[in-house]
DNA sequence: AATGAATGAGAGTTCATTCAT
DNA sequence: GATGAATGAACTCTCATTCAT
């Protein structure tokens, strides 16, 4: 029996359809500013079809945030897994692909609607913590930790130098989405400019001693 | 005992009092949640008193800005023009105290909400931008160049390393803030320690030669 | 007897029905003092129904000005340019529909209001000179001047005497809606018969040589 | 015993220094939109103070009322029974100086104020019926009386032709105090050419036969 | 199932009035 | 008596959510 297949597929894409829409607009203008119309407009359904898939705009919101994390988490641990030979080149090539991947496009943006609703949502931030910050940092100080016992690297706290690693990323990715609209920050350079320069000085720092510097 | 008037004249102590019920509402729930006769409630007055004292909501949050922010960013400004003596002690010292005055307390919320906030509320992400990150870069931007020139720093690219060492405290902020409440970042040291770490590893990148390390 | 349903969909009916109640109100308690929630619940409907069809309550009064008065205007306009003849006859007869169509129903009710309320909002005031006096004035200098040209009035200063044939109406309006409720201005005639004695001794000043008075 | 005079004068002028603020006031912005605090601002005393004099806005209206319109009511009567001679010359005499005097000026503004207000003030409008409109009326009835005993006038009929004569003066003041401002009324011609234009009209109209027109 | 008209709880803000000083 | 800080009811407008069609 062939039903109307046009249609069917419609429906069935529907639910993607709304998240990716809800996610443009949250980008655009933050969780609280975007309307709940909006977003089914952008969709291309009607208001009330919205209520249909997601009964509510803090379900709907959840959705985003699951559906667009859970894609880049696994990939990195792959990568890790798989290098072999010095550490600082991962670490280079780890946090320019991160920027490229994550940080620069929409994904990046689920990452600051996440700090930024995190209070209203604790149920998700814990998700969140789980599911991506965890499995982050882990992957980031196994990194490290590899460097050290190798020699690379100086014995250096672990932890504390995950957040030097993670820190600078995340800054930037903050300030593009939240202030990069209003100029005022780093003027001179473009994102993937500084992110280099700060790699370096971070490895720098981080090298037992720097070969060829 | 007497039980609290009804009615109080307090000019003088009304405006401190309502800034502090914003920010801790301000924290407890952002800015955009937070309802001005709420404000007015924690602060002991009614609504209307509010309005007397802050003619609006947002300039009630710049003044709070002002009141939390811009004074300490004033003082570390005196303190840096002071100082005599070699760079690598003052960023330290400053870190310190910026992370014990601002960032420990309630006052470093503020950095947190008003990245939350700034898409939403354009105006005052602005008025964020020149009051407060503007005048902080160049702050620490003065700082390394005056490092450079003594030849005590390296010759690092200026503006990358100003967020160099900004990043690790926002991102320290933000953690506490936002997924603080919710365990699973940095379970072993305190902030304090994780800041000092960072210090030194930031520090040993920069100094032109790391003399007894 | 089926009680009222709680909720109907009439989307066509809505816009008149909340114009209607608008009109009613704002003869009843002015511009100003109607809430916007009253003029909504006496249509029927909630208040967020009432902003669906008028933005604001600027907006609905505007649209009160349009549906009620200028409708009327155009009307005039299209008699007068189809008529033939004497200019005196028109002059009786439009001033004598005026007052049926408008200033004895509620629509000359929005002209009052409007002279009570144009000084507290101007731009409303705005509006109303270029969609109703301006309209209405050039309709009837155009008469006059016609009727001088044809020779059939005196060659009176225009202007002037376009005031003269609308300020009568406008007070008798005035008089109506604002002392008429307490009595004590016109007890022997009524409207109409003041209106026509008014016109006829206008009429009598303005035409060259009054035929067979 | 020697008080201080000052200051008991400063007290016994309050009330009229009270009055002719809220005039001013009432005149610049309408009662609605003026605040009772810039009513005592522009008197010189502090908000509370008002209070002391009028119970409350609408008190305070009333007397502003009361105080500037019972003066100039007499004075007009006076004129008339004086007069002797042709009427047309005391019409015309009298309109010109009731504009001078009473329309032009701040009196003016409170027969516009009276009228926008009156539904909000039924007791105030009754006074006002009984000590202006009555009074004007039969004044100006009692002229065209004399006018028409003596053969000066034609047989018109006496009620409406007082409505033709103060209507085109109190058109003329609610213009001027209710769209005056924004203009588009009678751009080439003074208030003054205006109405002198109106009463040659009305005269030409009124005469028995016009001598010498 | 889809629509979008209708709802109504609230939000920010104003200002006449009160009352502690 | 005078002051002006404090009050809180009232107002316009928004928008997540519901439900008749």
């Amino acid at each position: 029996m062939a039903a109307t297949p046009v249609r069917q597929r419609r429906k069935d894409a529907r639910p993607q359809e709304l998240l990716d829409a809800a996610l443009a607009l949250f980008v655009e203008k933050g969780f609280a500013a975007t309307r709940s119309e909006e977003v089914a407009a952008r969709a291309g359904v009607a208001k009330g079809t919205l209520y249909r898939y997601y009964p509510s705009k803090d379900e709907l919101f959840k959705a985003v945030v699951r559906d667009k994390l859970s894609v880049h988490i696994a990939e990195s641990a792959a990568q890790v897994a798989q290098h072999q030979g010095p550490i600082a080149g991962l670490a280079r090539q780890m946090m320019q692909a991160w920027w490229a991947k994550v940080g620069h496009g929409n994904a990046g943006v689920v990452c600051k609607i996440m700090m930024v609703e995190a209070r209203n949502f604790p149920e998700l931030a814990r998700f969140y913590v789980d599911e991506v910050i965890r499995p982050s940092q882990s992957l980031v100080g196994g990194l490290i930790e590899r460097g050290i016992r190798s020699g690379e690297f100086r014995a250096v706290p672990v932890e504390a130098t995950v957040h030097m690693l993670i820190a600078p990323m995340l800054h930037l990715l903050l300030h593009e989405h939240s202030f990069g609209a209003h100029g005022g920050c780093h003027e001179g350079m473009s994102a993937e400019q500084l992110l280099d320069a700060q790699v370096e000085l971070l490895l720098h720092g981080l090298l037992a001693r720097a070969p060829g510097t």
